[in-house]
DNA sequence: TCTTACAAGTTGCACTTGCACCTTTTTTAT
DNA sequence: ATAAAAAAGGTGCAAGTGCAACTTGTAAGA
């Protein structure tokens, strides 16, 4: 993930922690993020450890909208619908930048080429995301479990050109991605398997048909 | 939808326009747009008409990333993956700006305030456009048709509180959008009014459960 | 070492969905 | 005004999937 500092000195950060007059706030593991630091629009930056954005629906299902790692960006004007029930928790010891959205904005901050350079990568990291909601969209959208796991193995096959797909989650999580069930998941896997298309140990998928 | 040139004046864009060597191209119905621009890294916005970004599969089905819309913006390093086979065609005339991405960090151009507002508009808009693929994504992921819709219509009422949703689209699409073939996304519809959950009438679907 | 979790893996069954194939209605083009 | 095309609407059936309820394997903590 690149990190929305990409280019910048550690001076040139300073003063644009200066500039956009940031806080930064820690956080220990399980701790709820957002009513620390919301307080109208905000954009938040993990500087160190990782979190994870989470909407209750009405039934009291969680459903994971985003994790957060390192140099992840978030915010309420971020990716996040209003009118939603959300939570940033915490999965371990966590250090977060918060700026200001309306900052972004102020006229004193246009003239400064490191407030330049940030903008545009946190263009590039929204970009990024994009990419990867569409990659998402792709597989969640095919109707059958076998053409959501062949969509999966194509898309990260396209990524390196190996026959070697190395998950980055468990099967369970790869179910929970693709929108289906678990063991249904599973049985289609056996049936990939039972066709030679596929070889799996442990998190690594093997394509017999590249 | 925002448009990239908010808050800049006509003055201003021109201005931009020299500064971050733009072309501008016409279009015509059913004519392929990235052939004619894409020449590296390049984003593009949609002055005037409208476009949709399809992929094509290697089993030739054909599906629609994104809808573009006048004010949209698209790039090859915006929401596309790469490698993988896109087409962008025109739905009507429809005229188009073509910015060399590489321009945008550009170290002459990092001092012009109206450079940097346009930044903050590309951003905005990636961010808007994120929230949109968030939306699909809850939707896609629900397993049954009925959550499915459910969960599109809590969406929508969501957005302002009134009991009328008026599709964008036609069923058809929705169905397409949901991931769910036309005809059980029917039925599901026809369960749900005879459950007086819904009434339909052509592209008016009216929630009676709120 | 034993216990406790949790992921992996399996199976039967009921229900849901995709698909093919219709009809009817509405929209668009000539 | 008429024809053609597209969307809306519907139905039977086979195939696919979700769910519950297991077993097995594995890693971690007491």
């Amino acid at each position: 993930m690149n990190s929305p500092f990409e280019d910048l000195t550690k001076f040139q950060i300073n003063k644009l922690y200066d500039l956009l007059g940031v806080h930064i706030y820690k956080f220990s593991k399980s701790q709820e993020i957002l009513p620390t630091i919301k307080n109208g629009n905000i954009i938040g930056i993990i500087l160190e450890g990782s979190a994870q954005i989470k909407n209750i629906e009405y039934n009291g299902n969680e459903i994971i909208i985003e994790n957060l790692e390192t140099n992840s960006v978030f915010g309420t004007n971020i990716s996040l619908t209003n009118n939603e029930n959300y939570e940033i928790i915490a999965k371990e010891n966590t250090q977060v930048v918060v700026i200001d959205y309306e900052k972004l904005i102020n006229p004193n901050n246009l003239n400064h080429n490191y407030f330049n350079i940030f903008l545009k990568n946190l263009f590039d990291i929204t970009n990024e995301k994009i990419k990867e909601k569409n990659e998402r969209i792709r597989v969640l959208e095919k109707k059958q479990i076998r053409d959501k796991l062949l969509e999966y193995f194509e898309i990260e096959y396209k990524k390196s050109y190996l026959k070697r797909i190395y998950l980055p989650c468990s099967l369970k999580d790869l179910a929970d991605y693709m929108g289906v069930n678990r063991s249904a998941m599973f049985r289609e896997l056996k049936h990939l398997k039972e066709d030679h298309l596929i070889e799996v140990k442990g998190n690594r998928i093997t394509l017999l048909y590249k």
